[in-house]
DNA sequence: CTTGACCTTGCCCCAGGGGCAGGGTTCCAC
DNA sequence: GTGGAACCCTGCCCCTGGGGCAAGGTCAAG
């Protein structure tokens, strides 16, 4: 049995959620949370709505779509139309700031793909692709690069000093030739006789450049025991040759 | 108490997290849900973690952000590169989608400040606009406003017929006359002795096109009977109207 | 008179974390 | 060496915005 009401009253919930675009389900939860207010029932108990909610609901979806949260939406539909404008210029702000959020997503995504540019910043990979161009093995940079992700996180201020200081090094011929034996001698013993001529010619280098010490300050104590117990975990030559050049 | 590991798990659950913009609880729900290993516990049961956790964890957060579920991100950072290139094309492409979404729904919210083009068909729209032009009232306006609304949601095909019908009628300046006495006659008593005259001139002004019943079919019962009991509940006037016509 | 579409309430479920409790640890400065 | 800030641990409940299902009652058409 149905009641025609006062003859405005005549939509389902069906019909009000189609003609929003919205499901019955979602209908039902603007009711409970006091954004769309419940419709007269008819005998059998079903809700009828009238143009007005339709109207409302239209409303609400725009909102929400906008991804406004729905306390806020029924804050914003109940008070006056310059707190509403207001909102609206804010939350097209937000969604501005969204799709260009969006647009940097993608960017980072189609980074996935390889390479290390979504994992290290522009400058790191900067460097790392310049030791790829003087002949570095793909072992060792990767190597640079975890060094890299363990300073940067344990001390970002340190981290990016040795950076500059190690990308202005690998513009000087003389220290990408020493580059060059260091990565070759990655896997020898650490009883390797060539090793204490490497750790002599890594002194003189240092010896050579006085000015790096006194430009940027002398280097960070900190940051020199972390990149010497992590190139210990790759390369017991390494340290060796670490100890040797500092006796 | 702190052991220094093998040199490369040196990260804390924090420092990790940083490095990646990521929450500290957001590193631990990922290890929940199996996406990122636990890294081994230093002497205090902290998490100790190496740089491969933090391109690891990179990736999560790339994809994550992306709107990927991380049941899904498990798996696609489980299989091979052809498949995590495919994935990757199909995430983008949604991505992309969900921009031209942001840019309908930013629309839509401008709309929202006034006007009925928001609630109604564009159609429908541009017919509401037509009454304006001719002068007539926005009370009344807002009843048709109301009526498409009511007919749209609950017979949309006849609805469409109905509002072809009426945008066709509204370019004879006849109709409109007509119309705009209709307007006047919005809240007269049922009794008012001018309400016979304007059932006269409706009925001869439907006579005199009879075109409409031979190219679009007889009007539809149902519509009829829904406009009806609709103007019914906003003019009584108007209801005296139909009926008299009717005769 | 049945069949399928619709409506009702009520309950539990999901992702992706946030927040808090209640405890232990580490680091830095004084 | 001591205090406080900052950090870490587990475990639990909470949130949004609904979806899904159960277990009915109702309506229109054939």
């Amino acid at each position: 049995m149905r009641s025609m009401g006062d003859g405005r009253h005549l939509l389902t919930i069906g019909q009000l959620a189609r003609y929003a675009g919205v499901t019955i389900k979602a209908v039902r939860v603007y009711h409970d949370r006091g954004l769309l207010p419940e419709p007269p029932r008819d005998e059998s108990g079903y809700r009828r709505y009238a143009p007005e909610h339709a109207v409302r609901l239209v409303k609400i979806r725009t909102l929400a779509e906008a991804g406004v949260p729905l306390a806020r939406i029924g804050e914003l539909l109940g008070s006056g139309a310059e707190r509403l404008a207001a909102a609206i210029d804010e939350i097209d702000r937000e969604l501005r700031r969204r799709a260009v959020a969006i647009d940097r997503t993608r960017q980072r995504l189609a980074q996935l793909q390889g390479g290390d540019r979504l994992f290290v910043s522009a400058e790191a990979a900067g460097y790392l692709d310049r030791l790829r161009e003087i002949g570095v093995s793909e072992r060792t940079i990767l190597v640079e690069r975890d060094l890299w992700i363990l300073m940067r996180s344990a001390a970002p201020g340190p981290a990016a000093e040795w950076l500059t200081d190690k990308a202005a090094a690998v513009t000087d011929p003389e220290f990408c030739a020493l580059y060059l034996d260091y990565d070759a001698a990655f896997d020898w013993s650490p009883d390797d006789p060539r090793l204490p001529e490497l750790a002599e010619r890594t002194r003189r280098w240092f010896a050579a450049r006085p000015q790096r010490a006194t430009a940027a300050g002398p280097p960070d104590p900190a940051a020199a025991r972390l990149a010497a117990v992590t190139a210990a975990a790759y390369s017991p030559a390494w340290i060796r040759i670490a100890e040797l050049s500092a006796a």
